[in-house]
DNA sequence: TGGCAGTCTGAAACCGATTGCAGAGCGTTG
DNA sequence: CAACGCTCTGCAATCGGTTTCAGACTGCCA
């Protein structure tokens, strides 16, 4: 049916051993014979079949995938950048989500863990226990997250709130609000830890609204939550958090940014498409997935490397219309 | 290393062949031996190697996922239909993004071709031969346009326009505009042919205002044309282009709905979070990658099968807030 | 008791690539 | 001229399953 390597090998007048090696390791064949076998395999429409060099190489040729939830606009351009760097060193993305279901996130990696060479794990829920066996069953990178030793790609969280603080506080206000996503993830520690540790030094007050659904819904629930504290300004979660915020908000008839600000985070497409668009402190998501697949790469290349790899990634704050001076 | 399928035999005092057996053809196996093989090897974590079964089989469990761009986001719930379908019958999905590149997608076909049992392309923009040819190459499945014999699953856009129309027209509306999407996209001229048919029908004149990008910002490229047209009701390509209109319009001074009513199509999550909420033809987006992995499957089992498969998906109007009343 | 059908199991070939090892061919050097 | 080394190539083993085929065993019937 398809074309083999036997079948390359026959027609150049070769082994298959040497179509191989042509192929795989060119500079130890002949010039003249390498030329050949390749014309040849290119001629025939040679593809060289992945199961079975995977079959004795150990390598599948593939990188996993795992996410919470593909419907959340954070991730379409995560997956991206990783695509993207997987394709131009070879290998293929398998995508899986989850559905937002922590507990299906080990049981995922443990049916993909033989079919992939290693594993990109998306802001996972789970427990440091879970992650660790993770750990032990393919290479695994983090997106979004830290844990001991594992490789990990995030972005600065500290600089990241910094930022946004030092925006609202330049804008007059002087109590500042957090919507908090799940207690469980890592960003929500880290924020709010980055949050804390800003409006400190910046002599402001933070007031904790409580956590909240990453989601539009999320936002909705927060704002009866938001009014109560009597803020002037809040940082949500993240982008939909905060849009839901918005939305409930003009509900109930108070006016962004006039009568209270909102400051996003992630700058996801739609973040700059509804009214009032929305600050927020834009992160890199494509170069975020570019890196992971960068880490995993190396992981793969050398897998004994004790060496911890790390990349926390640049914040930028895009100041648009959600935001306004603080009225006293 | 891993756990192989001789590791289960030696342990379990049978050959590799009945092992092989009792996990793939349970019947033809004696019951005490396959209790006891199916125990050794649930004991000792045994996983098949899907590359060493590939090889011999013929058969990957992969299938191919083709589209323009996850970061549109009328794909992400495709996808996850298509995700949770394929997993339950025990295949992995490869996912790769065109970046909008029509010419890109043939490529991606043919190297994807032999890594994967089948390939589901989702609204490609290749030309009919192109088409043509990917079929030949592997099994292919489209959703979101048909083409000759091959499978598809698709909207039922005659009726879903007919929806639309109705419903403006019920509201008085009597001069109507379509922002289409690109001229290549066969959902363009579907969506085109389906509104002509449905205006005619009700005695209701149709304004075609030209073809722009299916994003945001075609959207807002298209609002001068809207103007221009003197329609009193629009309907948008998709979504996206319903609320970058929307936006124009409103930095125009337009309102809608009370001065200018707006439908979009394809019922993508940000259309209920927007302000208008935006009234929307909605598509079964789940259900669709659901049925394009049934039909892939199909189409897997039964090669031969010459009979063609196709599913036509029921739309549903969800009426929301863009839309109202014609003004005289 | 012998023959036969039927059930179950094991040995071995095979899928398509990679790779260790050995050997052919050639040039160089003492 | 012999010995040696180097480059290049082919043979054959191998990866981990599946599948064909033949044979062992059982039970049943004549």
């Amino acid at each position: 049916m398809a074309v083999t390597i036997r079948d390359v090998a026959k027609a150049a007048g070769v082994s298959a051993s040497t179509v191989s090696r042509a192929l795989s390791m060119p500079d130890i064949v002949d010039a003249a014979t390498r030329e050949r076998v390749l014309r040849v395999a290119d001629h025939l429409g040679y593809r060289p079949n992945r199961a079975a060099r995977g079959l004795i190489t150990g390598r599948t040729g593939n990188i996993g995938l795992i996410l919470p939830d593909l419907a959340n606009p954070f991730f379409p351009s995560v997956v991206k950048g990783i695509q993207r760097q997987a394709h131009e060193a070879d290998y293929q993305v398998f995508v899986a989500d989850t559905d937002e279901d922590a507990s299906a996130e080990l049981g995922l990696v443990r049916s993909l863990a033989k079919q992939v060479d290693g594993i990109i794990l998306c802001s996972p829920r789970m427990k440091p226990a879970e992650l660790r066996e993770a750990a032990g069953l393919a290479p695994i990178v983090l997106v979004n997250r830290k844990a001991g030793t594992i490789p990990s790609v995030a972005m600065d969280n500290a600089d990241g709130m910094r930022q946004v603080v030092d925006h609202l506080v330049g804008l007059g206000h002087r109590r500042i609000g957090f919507v908090a996503g799940p207690r469980s993830s890592w960003s929500t520690r880290e924020r709010l830890r980055g949050l804390r540790a800003a409006s400190t030094r910046a002599g402001v007050e933070l007031v904790e609204v409580g956590n909240f659904a990453p989601t539009f819904d999320g936002g909705i629930a927060a704002a009866e939550g938001v009014l109560i504290a009597g803020v002037t300004a809040v940082v949500a979660y993240n982008d939909l958090v905060a849009m839901g915020l918005v939305s409930a908000l003009r509900d109930r008839g108070v006016d962004v940014p006039s009568q209270l600000s909102v400051v996003g985070i992630d700058n996801i497409q739609m973040s700059a498409m509804g009214h009032p668009t929305l600050t927020t402190l834009g992160i890199p998501k494509e170069k975020a997935g570019r890196r992971a697949v960068d880490l995993l790469l190396h992981l793969l290349a050398d897998p004994s490397g004790t060496a911890t790899y790390e990349r926390e990634l640049p914040t930028e704050l895009l100041v648009r219309q959600s935001t306004a001076p603080a009225r006293p």
